[in-house]
RNA sequence: GGCUGGAUGGCAGAGUGGUCAUGCAGCGGACUGCAACUCCGUGUACGCCGGUUCGAUUCCGACUCCAGCCUCCA
């Protein structure tokens, strides 16, 4: 039974689906004016693998992520470039699509874009303000009366005394109520612009998620998640905007991704201390991030580190050294254990991939040893195996393509190791232990390590 | 200050009212020309103080400390 926890009620609590066999979510993207740091990949990974994790188990998972490809920071950005504001988030929309398919992140299935709904969003702010949630104010802004709605905090448990008395003084007088957030934004000289009945503007940040989670799934849907910054306020300003305009209820299962940390705070923008996944792509093979991001629990947050990167790869090396010792994996699966039933336990209870991860080591470790001893059951370990962690998105490599990683700058490309590796077999052959040693230390300077079997040597790049 | 969540062995990280997490690193041994890989063996871990209990790291209460959110941020 598949239990999930949902922020709504700060409890673990058993899934049940609108419609049976289906699974509607909706997870906030990226708002693109820059590369997608490792918080941004974290998020993808974490929903990816929940994804591709409820796929496997017979889900019809329709998984919807948007792009914000307008607002303040992309404006102000396109400015400083000197290009247009569509160009550069084609940058940036291309850009994420590369890092993303690097750490084995699927697409979802739909990615609605803000400018492609507008709208939609236009109706929204319609229908707030002739429910009376909404107002148009004096400086052309629509402004949603956050005091209107009754329930509003309930995501986070925000009561609006305090938020009223906690209220930062506003400059901005047009707002009845410091607490209103911006729907419709009007537009200042030269920035981009919709026609509304506002005038000239553009939407503000939460109403899209609105309006286009509505277009794409409906008024109401199974799964919303996120990053760990978005409860409040903008999940928040989400519910009181879908509740109000389409009077039910919008989301069952609200999901949170935690923090990545850096040192002893979060990893972020505002901070200025982010690594961007392409950054830390040139370092670490991509299955070693997705492997790190996955080893802890997805709520929980994980502290960034090349140790910690360092120590992921070292684990994975594990598992694929694992799957290389057999040749051949079984097509069919007839062992009679209980690891896929232990794995899946883990993962029906939130995705536990730790626990998960535990259940993947003890096949590897069985698989070896039934690999020493030639025991038959070994092609149909491997097998079970992949089959697990595919689950998850992991293993899918061919073990040399992991093992044998990507030669980087200055490094010996594959021809030239394998040279080395023949002169040094003949050395081995005629029992010049001396210079097969010099040539294994050779390629260890240039961070190549060998390994002698029976069926010859192999080789692998330390990370 | 308010709202959430957390504190586990050298490190990372699950979990449990009484018997094994798991991985990385370390140490001893096997294998190997030597290594690497692999295998075998190897660790009196559960923030602090009380309480409940035959028994608590696990349940309850107080305390200390940490993080996230409360402002744009995944």
């Amino acid at each position: 039974m598949l239990q999930i926890y949902n922020t709504l009620t700060n409890s673990k609590t058993a899934f049940t689906p609108i419609e049976p066999g289906k699974i509607r979510m909706y997870v906030c993207g990226v708002t693109v004016y820059d590369y997608c740091h490792i918080g941004h990949a974290r998020v993808m990974v974490a929903f990816d693998l929940i994804t591709r994790y409820l796929r496997a188990r017979g889900w019809d998972v329709t998984y919807v992520r948007n792009i914000t490809d307008v607002d303040d920071k992309i404006i102000r950005r396109a400015a400083e470039n000197d290009e247009p504001v569509d160009a550069l988030t084609e940058r940036m929309i291309a850009a994420m699509h590369e890092d993303e398919a690097r750490l084995f992140v699927l697409r979802p299935d739909q990615e609605p874009r803000a400018t492609a709904h507008i709208d939609d969003i236009i109706d929204m702010v319609s229908t707030l303000i002739e429910k009376g949630y909404a107002y148009a104010a004096a400086n052309g802004d629509v402004y949603y009366r956050v005091e209107r709605f009754e329930t509003y905090g309930r995501l986070t448990n925000k009561v609006l005394e305090d938020l009223r008395s906690g209220a930062r003084v506003e400059v901005e007088e047009a707002k009845e109520s410091p607490l209103d957030f911006v729907l419709w934004k009007a537009a200042k000289p030269g920035e981009v612009s919709w026609p509304s009945p506002w005038g000239e503007g553009r939407p503000g940040w939460h109403i899209e998620c609105s309006a286009m989670s509505k277009c794409c799934l409906g008024k109401t849907f199974d799964i919303h998640g996120g990053g760990p910054d978005l409860p409040f306020p903008h999940h928040e300003n989400e519910i009181a905007q879908s509740e109000a305009a389409n009077g039910c209820t919008y989301v069952n299962y609200w999901v949170h991704a935690g923090p990545v940390r850096m040192g002893q705070e979060k990893m972020s923008k505002s901070l200025g201390n982010f690594f961007t996944i392409r950054e830390v792509l040139k370092h670490f093979n991509p299955e070693v991030i997705r492997y790190f991001l996955s080893s802890v629990h997805y709520r929980s947050y994980i502290d960034y580190s090349e140790d910690g990167l360092r120590e992921a790869h070292s684990a994975l090396d594990r598992f694929y050294q694992a799957l290389k010792a057999v040749p051949e994996l079984a097509q069919e699966v007839t062992l009679q254990n209980d690891y896929e039933q232990r794995f899946v336990a883990a993962m029906d209870d939130d995705f536990n991939t730790p626990r998960a991860l535990a259940v993947l080591f003890e096949i590897a470790s069985e698989l070896n040893k039934a690999v020493r001893e030639g025991d038959a059951a070994a092609p149909q370990l491997a097998a079970q195996l992949k089959h697990l962690a595919g689950m998850i998105g992991l293993l899918q490599q061919e073990p040399d393509q992991f093992l044998q990683g990507e030669a980087g700058e200055g490094d010996l490309s594959a021809e030239e190791i394998d040279a080395f590796i023949e002169q040094r077999a003949q050395a081995r052959k005629n029992r010049d232990f001396a210079e097969s040693d010099r040539i294994r230390d050779l390629l260890a300077d240039k961070g190549v390590i060998l390994k002698d079997s029976r069926e010859g040597t192999s080789w692998y790049r330390e990370s």
